[in-house]
DNA sequence: CTTGTAACTGTATATAATTACAGTTACTTG
DNA sequence: CAAGTAACTGTAATTATATACAGTTACAAG
């Protein structure tokens, strides 16, 4: 779609009202009467030009023959993180499956992403491998939650404790080892927290 | 709404398609074609019976002036099920506590609703105390299914485990007891079988 | 058997709506 | 400064659309 001016851009914000309010699309007189227009001719050639740009499709012949065009919206719903490769971004495109008919706010705080569980660290805690974990995008934890980590570009789900410079993950399953870090010497980034889960 | 003749339904229902295809409401004369109509009062009267019936509103003057009338359409969303009365049906209105933004095609086969798991007699199966069961209301469940269970009055989450007269309801966590049922002497109704969790 | 109603045909007409044509004014761009 | 364009006025004509009126046929209910 090409750049509208003013006017027009005024003109195709009363229009979408006008189909909000009424369920029809207005008419040429009716967009007169709105806008202050004393010729229908002011309407027709506005019509014709939002046509132009793009803004606006026009079924001629056919009264009330306006059509919005719809913008390419982005998807709904919360994107799924499947493997995550290693040294890039979580939400990189490349590591999005698709996208959930799950609303954010179902969620508190509200649910960034959804990431795939992989392996059965977290069983102790319901986290089954296949789980869909809901992640809270933010960069600081609280000892005792539940974190999305990254550790030399392995992505890991575990129970965050930090004592100064000194972090354990702790799985929730005595099968798996604890992992120790010191800050000083790895790099340790929070992706987010947990704030649910998804098993479907 | 009224009640509605199938022939009306039948226009109701091209009227919906007719608008999802073009954007806005059809003329008398479109209609008079779709249906076969040689005669525009056809269509007219067609849509005076709706209007009566509670299904359109007609804006009179105005051409395409046919807006649909939202049914008061149920709440969108799975109905969130607390604490289960003895003797009531499971879905009874009283155990709604609130309808929760989650798509039921989420889950396969499709979840009816979502149950409050109350206790952790489901522990290793990964699903807490607190959780949201989904679940899909059936009277058939297969042995190791997870199920929605009623016994006696008491609504219960285990494992269904069935050989003739006798069934078995495991729980999945080594603290509580199988539950075991001869049919004969005692009912159980199966409400439902478990297709997914959420955790918020 | 009458009455009411659904589901139409057929004709006619007023009005709602689109759309063409001929201009004007102000502003921007090469 | 000429040419193009946005943003209009004003008039007119055609076509699209709603809608009234007078009937017909079939069927169901009191």
């Amino acid at each position: 779609m090409q750049e509208l001016t003013l006017r027009q851009q005024e003109i195709l914000l009363w229009i979408r009202q006008y189909m909000a309010d009424h369920g029809i699309p207005p008419t040429r007189l009716a967009l007169c009467a709105a806008m202050g227009f004393r010729s229908p001719n002011a309407a027709e050639s506005h019509l014709r030009a939002l046509e132009r740009k793009g803004a606006i499709e026009l079924v001629q012949g056919v009264s009330r023959g306006i059509r919005l065009v719809e913008e390419p919206k982005e998807p709904s719903g919360l994107p799924l993180i499947g493997k995550v490769a290693a040294g890039q971004p979580i939400l990189a495109v490349a590591h999005i499956e698709s996208y959930e008919p799950i609303a954010p706010e179902l969620f508190r705080p509200v649910a960034h992403y959804l990431l795939r569980v992989q392996g059965e660290s977290m069983r102790n805690a319901g986290i089954l491998e296949g789980d869909l974990v809901a992640v809270h995008h933010t960069l600081i934890a609280q000892n005792g939650q539940i974190v999305v980590a990254r550790l030399e570009d392995e992505v890991t789900i575990k129970r965050f404790y930090r004592q100064g410079e000194r972090v354990e993950l702790h799985p929730d399953n005595p099968d798996y080892p604890v992992i120790e870090v010191n800050l000083k010497k790895r790099a340790l980034h929070i992706e987010g927290v947990m704030v649910g889960l998804i098993r479907a």
